[in-house]
DNA sequence: ATGCTCCTTGAGATCGTTTACAAGATCTTT
DNA sequence: AAAGATCTTGTAAACGATCTCAAGGAGCAT
């Protein structure tokens, strides 16, 4: 097993060359001599020789790999824009780390970590909360802050929260409905607030309300989602549509109402946020607002390559389209208007 | 951004030492005078100082990383275990390295490729098609096979499946039904052959056969769990209960038959395996056999950087148990026993 | 033949560590 | 006090690539 494996070196005394020839003729193939490069050629496939990226990236001072810091790996949201992600990355050469930051106590120390050792040449993150000034004055390595962001101090790549709310609740008030409850994400998050003002605003330009008793805070997750459900069958008045700020969410709040017997959507109306997978084998099949996840790390990492091959750090922000995805779990009120 | 960092060689001359002196302190603590330690510390604080990994690891000759190839890395049943081996990876001083081998036309050359690069110490497999003799054969570091597994060459880290099969299929017989049919994973699949194995082996064991018909083929996915469902509906004959390879594919099943009017559990009683986190949460709540996925991940890493560490190969399992979890989808017949 | 440019090649420094080896210094033991 | 053992430290050689610099040779114009 520790079979030792051929270095430069063995090509070049086989080949007859220098190492730098070697080198050359393997990663710019056009400073060499037909001949000699045939020669190389022909000592790396008898040889099998691959160079070792640990020795190269020393020399290169680079580390040849991109971090991504998921909050919670566990999180099937993060899934598919890591796939993303990984395909952009392997494509440019680099490799992908993945480092979970809620399995520590104080995310930010770990952060930290991460930055000191010179571990990636770039950084992916999820949770704008670490994206701070502190952070923006110790890194040395570009970062780029995906789905959620915060000082406007690195680049991002996101949705248009605001209007994928307001997209959400005029669909529901297109369909009737006056009375409309909305499920936050957890305290503190950008997307919560921008979810929950993108869902205030659309509903004052209807005239409309949002009192208190219709704002559920729960944090994403399909139990926080369960427990609005239970707050919602509690009350006296209730709202007849919900806009749920993720479809995890949603997806609690429509099992736990089915649990106890109420019928859905004839009873109350729900619209979630995210379209993740399971959304439209639900029942009802459950109507969203679709963010293209596969697509934003896609995108984040052709941002990072990019910055970290011109060696300049950007900060603006590149916005990906949602839509909504209209399915069964919105009813059509008496005076609303039918699905197109 | 471009700022230099200290190296060792600054620590060595503000602490008037030689950089092996340096090197020592800082990783063999044991081996220094108490005040040189000292003298070390503070250069090492005042510097900021942090060794390069890069450095170190070719020195060491190892990549400090270990890699995990997820066959699609979309597929949210993988991201509790990469949770898993994430935490403990981290912990042991590794990287985790993840790659996504379905997006290559040809994954077993992907493998070769990250083998014959030296990208990673180990490597974690979540496709059991791939460990083969020749993978064995070129392989430079150890690997392990997580959830699949292939020719007894490499050690791998599981749960029982004929046993988690033959779980449900009991359950299915207690509660009273005679007529059980199966929703397979995709051909050629260990889980597949041995899930149905489990299947057919208790069925057998209680006296009942397991027709043709009632063995729908999908690929533990949504959408093939939907199609069985269309297959259900069009049998004339049809079983009063099936167990489903995996909770993705229960789902789409109950999902497609809802829509499509029949009501559930009263038609026909649906079990899963997998106990993905959305089952507890569906209508009916998903009768499942539960995989521990995050303790698998973690054994898989535990027994990596355990081979790693000591330089040798093995080739046991690990088998992690699984579990019934007992909800609402599966419906007690007249003559069938009551949930415990 | 000389001077010039252009192309190909090699010598050797460098990236930032770790570690084998040896040399002093200190401590035991006789 | 001499001999040996033990501990601490420094010197310098790895690890395996890349890349600067300079030298040699070919081609061309004068």
């Amino acid at each position: 097993m520790r079979q030792k494996t051929a270095t430069i070196q063995d090509i070049a005394r086989i080949a007859k060359v220098s190492t730098a020839t070697v080198s050359r003729a393997l990663s710019t193939p056009g400073q060499v001599t037909e001949s000699t490069r045939e020669r190389v050629m022909q000592a790396v496939q008898q040889t099998g020789y691959q160079v070792n990226p640990t020795a190269r990236n020393l020399r290169r001072r680079r580390t040849g790999s991109i971090l991504a810091l998921v909050p919670n790996l566990a999180n099937p949201f993060f899934s598919q824009i890591l796939s993303g992600l990984a395909a952009v990355v392997a494509a440019e050469g680099y490799g992908l780390l993945i480092a979970d930051t809620q399995t520590d106590p104080d995310p930010a120390t770990r952060v930290s970590f991460y930055l000191d050792n010179r571990v990636a040449d770039g950084l992916v993150l999820f949770d704008g909360r670490l994206a701070d000034k502190r952070l923006a004055r110790r890194s040395r390595v570009p970062i780029i802050l995906a789905c959620e962001w915060g000082d406007p101090l690195f680049p991002s790549v996101r949705v248009n929260n605001v209007e994928g709310a307001a997209l959400a609740i005029r669909h529901l008030i297109e369909r009737g409905h006056r009375s409309i409850g909305h499920i936050t994400g957890p305290r503190g998050n950008v997307l919560t607030d921008t979810r929950l003002a993108g869902t205030r605003s659309a509903l004052r330009a209807a005239g409309l309300e949002l009192p208190t008793d219709w704002v559920f805070h729960g944090d994403f997750s399909l139990d926080s989602g369960a427990a609005a459900a239970r707050r919602w069958m509690d009350q006296a008045d209730r709202p007849t549509a919900v806009f749920s700020a993720s479809d995890e969410m949603a997806c609690g709040f429509i099992g736990a109402l089915q649990h106890a017997g109420h019928t859905l959507p004839a009873e109350v109306s729900v619209i979630g946020f995210d379209d993740i997978e399971v959304s439209g084998h639900l029942t009802p099949a459950l109507t969203t607002i679709s963010q293209p996840r596969r697509r934003i790390g896609e995108r984040a990492a052709a941002k990072l390559t990019q910055m970290i091959a011109a060696e300049t750090l950007t900060c603006d922000s590149e916005e990906i389209a949602v839509e909504l995805v209209c399915r069964e779990s919105v009813r059509t009120l008496a005076s609303g208007l039918r699905c197109r």
